[in-house]
DNA sequence: TCAAAAAGTGTAAGCGCTTACATTTTAAAA
DNA sequence: TTTTAAAATGTAAGCGCTTACACTTTTTGA
């Protein structure tokens, strides 16, 4: 026993009569050792109440069985649903995921990246394609496996698995505009170092411009992605001069402030204005009336990503990246303008 | 340079002209070194983007600075909350949380703790006080510090930080009867595995019994703690023959759920029916109308156990627990009964 | 100025594990 | 049987770090 008075190999070894290299295969190579002195190392393994020293196991093989992932926030339930699958996914291959916060700030993302590295993570998960040079460097440098997660695009040379967020804005404003809306506003994502949100605001505006319409202030707006920003936002664009009769969100949590703030303009959706988000979160059907949005296979996402870092950890080589499609739901938020 | 060609305390030692002991008391115990020499170590720390080898240093010094938390489930406002403060608070002491999911399952959760306690977390943060003896055993045989969260209970013997369900239910309840309400439901959470879901029952059936009502079905119905559950459970209430005039629901999850439910049938809250709700997430805002609800400050839930653990992790020693109390947040979904 | 105390460094022994290589045991072939 | 190949096990050298202890340098006080 060590100072910390939990059984060691050396321990289990002992106990079973046998050396501690052959305790170290029964529980890596299993095959390799006889079925007799597997059944006595097991037996002293349960006996003890055996369990690895993580520390011994990382510095001898120098692989942790460890994936990290830095998103920007867990207060967020859109993070919150992709990450909850990933790890369950990543458990199965009895692999840990270590949860770092980010709080879309790209130099706390660079501090967190060592964090994770130091903690010896095999692979890491990041959020969105925009990051500093520097960072990339680094992670190319110390021949990271990793992964960029909620963002499809071709102009990265990075593995990604996600949808293409211009892409789907695009789509829901054309679908908006189909509708017969010409007056079209928009409450984007804070763009400041994050791609998502900018792209999302591209899309809406590309495809306004196709149809030749403008997106521009005070018609758009950059907020927080909180309820009361979405509201305070839709509040000023409800009581322009000549108000939008459709306001595209960045997404369903500021949709849902926009709804708030209609309600207590006293006007009513989509009656009076129509309102659309994105992400399709729990609160996008929870609200009266359900939201109109795009639909982001969350789940899908964490599978495919889980599969794809787990890949990469293993061979140590790059794996070809994964477009996930988003559709829209049509729920009651938005209505044809005559 | 090793294997995995990332420097190591030697390099850095090499390239400083000092011994691996100087370069490891300039990271652990600075005011030891002279500045002179620091200047030269940190120097080449920065020219090498030396970063400490975490199994190394785990199992040279015991301690992981890791502190796990196993919730139920990550895809849930309310645990998300309180777990992104904890970490943010928790980093601002160099330590990381590593977080897992039980999914509500008691056998689940014991196998998170040995895992958890495999990669030698110094300390462990758990929710609420209900789980299998052998898991409490378990965790004491191995002197792990451990603390229990969201609940605030006497009945247990260990350290908790949280708040009361019980009387918080209580108090909700009894606020509902002195606005007049005797026709009362309740939505609660599934109870299995889950003591807070049952004391916010037993808190309110108490309160009605002090009143001379009685909560039984079907007026008293378990759900999951999700929107189309509650939707589903106050459908139901709402169709009986004498539907009631207050439903209060365990969480405002399951309270959006249910103000959907109104609306569909035609109903108008709180005119028609009253609905309150239990957290105080941003759902309780998002929704129309405002949820009236219990608010559980989350943010100091989070700073303090992280506090504690911490304490806890340093001495060796249990430290007291802490009660946080809870307050009733009015919006507009509860009405007066005349 | 010099001895004694204090401060700063270096040396080297582990921490618990894996794994290349050496050795012993068992099975197969002759 | 004996010989030889194959399988099972043991030996021991690290992996990168901390830290007790020994040693050297600097500071202090007379």
């Amino acid at each position: 026993m060590n100072t910390s008075n939990l059984p060691t190999l050396d321990d289990v070894a002992r106990l079973a009569g046998v050396s501690t290299a052959t305790v170290s295969r029964c529980l890596n190579l299993p095959d390799q050792v006889r079925h007799t002195t597997k059944t006595r190392v097991e037996a002293a393994i349960a006996e003890l109440g055996y369990t690895p020293h993580f520390g011994g196991l990382a510095l001898a093989s120098n692989r942790t069985n460890t994936v990290g992932a830095i998103i920007p926030t867990m207060e967020n339930a859109i993070f919150a649903r992709g990450l909850q699958v990933l790890q369950e996914e990543l458990s199965l291959s009895g692999i840990t995921l270590l949860v770092a916060t980010s709080l879309y700030d790209p130099e706390k993302e660079a501090k967190q990246i060592r964090a994770l590295l130091g903690r010896g993570v095999d692979g890491l998960i990041l959020i969105g394609h925009e990051r500093p040079q520097e960072t990339y460097q680094f992670l190319t440098d110390r021949r990271v496996p990793f992964l960029l997660m909620w963002t499809s695009t071709t102009d990265s040379p990075y593995c990604n698995v996600g949808f293409d967020n211009h892409q789907a804005a695009y789509d829901m404003a054309m679908h908006v505009i189909l509708r017969g809306h010409r007056q079209i506003a928009m409450i984007g994502g804070t763009t400041k170092g994050n791609d998502r949100a900018r792209e999302r605001i591209k899309g809406v505006s590309n495809a306004m411009k196709q149809n030749g319409l403008k997106l521009q202030a005070p018609y758009l707006v950059e907020t927080e992605y909180t309820i009361d920003e979405g509201r305070a936002a839709a509040q000023k664009l409800l009581a322009l001069h000549t108000p939008p009769t459709a306001i595209i969100c960045g997404n369903d949590v500021q949709a849902a402030g926009a709804l708030k703030a209609a309600h207590q303009a006293g006007l009513k959706v989509p009656d009076d204005v129509s309102i659309v988000g994105f992400d399709d979160i729990d609160l996008a059907e929870a609200v009266e009336p359900g939201l109109t949005t795009v639909h982001v296979p969350h789940r899908r996402m964490g599978r495919e990503a889980a599969r794809l870092i787990i890949q990469m950890a293993r061979n140590r080589a790059p794996v070809e990246s994964i477009r996930i499609d988003t559709n829209i739901v049509e729920r009651s938020s938005l209505r044809d303008i005559s």
